[in-house]
RNA sequence: GGAGGGAUGGCGGAGCGGUCAAUCGCACCAGACUGUAAAUUUGGCGCCUUCGGGCUACGCAGGUUCAAAUCCUGCUCCCUCCA
């Protein structure tokens, strides 16, 4: 015990810090049956149509990437999901490299072939968890809620990340190689370079160390690419810089500058929603004009509305599946969701929404959810969570269609009253 | 017929003289959820309240005690074992 615990100082006493990792990115990076195409522009604000192509198909903009984090859509199958008119789906690195591997999927065929979806595809870096993992989830970092969660975030360095796996328990290692390793075996077809999100907590001092380091993993992330390219995917930097306007140009000017073929938007975006816009408002003017902007991890319908003028063009997040497996159902107008657990809707006939033609929305009554729900029926949030992913598809196909007519104000009205 | 055990809030089930309007689980009511360790999680859950508190409660009826869900007596019902 005393043997150890010396030794484990004089470890800690030897331990270096590690030299900045200096890699010099391609000047150039070709991205071969990738293109999108800016087909309209909105003249009232940075609203724009496009066209996203990939080798597994295109997708117009704006659009909403549906999170299938274990490489699968939590409750939907693919069918469902075209049922739901999804065009777009995203899978997480991190929790794929924990099981089943990505050597795995490799072997397997790749993801598209894994899971069977022939759609466009997406994979982040795991970066979010470096920020996740450290912290628990993203609301409870916000809100300062302390969950007792374990961290399992061991450390981040010059290199990279370690995690403690959840799975086993093993500790793992993320660095700008791994993850761009990774994804390359996976082989989505839009893969991000790694990055860190940082808290929210942390200062200005940590956020521009952070930023700086995310810049040189970028780096190293797109050399990484080029050197193994396989001409069949495309990859995103990211823009960091949190609440601090400065450092988001800084970061803005990078990704502009380094061959990225999209750029995201990332990083802590603030405490409130309000502050989240202010810091996409920023960033938006000084992206690069030409490429597909995607905002990480966002959002809501009132988001969508929101961020779409401000010129995104894709958008990812949990919550219209999350939200669903906890009873909630996106409505179009009204309060916006109801929650088919109350006991409102015990006796309630009337189906989610009628005017969604898959039969989860237009044919089983309020009434019959609410008790599979109760029943704890697993048909239940399977249907909200179809319900949700066609509102959400609805919703932007509305979106798209109101932008090009000049009439995304009147629309915004119906979905978000009042 | 004999011996023993038990009856607690919608249900199950703790408590066995005061700190008990009563642990806990389920059910019920509502909330949260934004690059998914989430089919997770938080709060509420006798009645009334000017939020200080007040009232009625642990099968029923009495009793002992300053004080009873807790001790005693009787009653009602239930369970187990022996005849």
């Amino acid at each position: 015990m005393d043997d150890a615990h010396s030794h484990k100082s004089s470890r800690r006493r030897r331990k270096k810090v590690l030299a900045p990792i200096v890699v010099q990115p391609p000047a150039k990076i070709d991205y071969p049956g990738f293109s999108f195409d800016i087909l309209y522009r909105d003249p009232k604000s940075r609203a724009r149509l496009g066209r996203l192509t990939t080798p597994h198909g295109a997708i117009e903009t704006p659009n909403y990437i549906f999170c299938g984090t274990k490489a699968a859509i939590k409750n939907l199958s693919p069918q469902a999901m075209r049922e739901a008119k999804a065009d777009i789906i995203l899978a997480n690195t991190y929790h794929l490299m924990i099981q089943p591997g990505a050597e795995l999927i490799e072997k397997m065929g790749g993801l598209h072939e894994f899971m069977q979806w022939n759609g466009p595809m997406m994979t982040d870096s795991g970066g979010f968890q470096i920020f996740s993992m450290g912290h628990g989830s993203v609301a409870d970092e916000i809100k300062g809620r302390n969950r007792k969660k374990e961290r399992s975030l061991i450390k981040i360095d010059e290199e990279g990340a370690a995690f403690k796996s959840y799975w086993e328990g093993n500790t793992l290692r993320l660095t700008p190689e791994v993850s761009i390793d990774i994804q390359r075996r996976m082989g989505a077809d839009l893969i991000y370079q790694f990055d860190e999100c940082t808290a929210f907590h942390v200062d200005r001092s940590y956020t521009e160390m952070a930023l700086r380091r995310s810049h040189r993993w970028g780096n190293r992330s797109l050399a990484e690419f080029e050197r193994g390219h396989t001409g069949r995917q495309a990859l995103y930097g990211i823009v960091s810089g949190g609440v601090y306007e400065d450092l988001r140009a800084e970061s803005c000017a990078w990704t502009k500058d380094s061959p990225f073929f999209g750029t995201a938007i990332g990083d802590c975006l603030g405490g409130s929603v309000e502050q989240f816009y202010e810091i996409v408002s920023w960033c938006m003017p000084q992206i690069h004009p030409d490429r597909p902007v995607h905002l990480l991890g966002i959002g809501t319908v009132r988001d969508v509305f929101s961020c779409v003028r401000l010129g995104i063009d894709t958008f990812d997040c949990v919550s219209p599946t999350r939200i669903a497996r906890h009873g909630w159902a996106l409505t179009k107008g009204g309060e916006g969701r109801i929650n088919l657990r109350n006991a409102r809707y015990k006796e309630d006939k009337e189906p989610l929404d009628p005017s969604l033609d898959i039969p989860a929305s237009r044919d089983f009554s309020r009434g019959y959810i609410h008790h599979l729900l109760k029943a704890d029926e697993l048909l239940g949030s399977q249907l909200v969570s179809q319900h949700n992913v066609a509102q959400m598809n609805r919703l932007m196909r509305e979106v798209r269609q109101a932008l090009r007519g000049g009439t995304l104000d009147a629309l915004e009205s119906e979905w978000l009253p009042e």
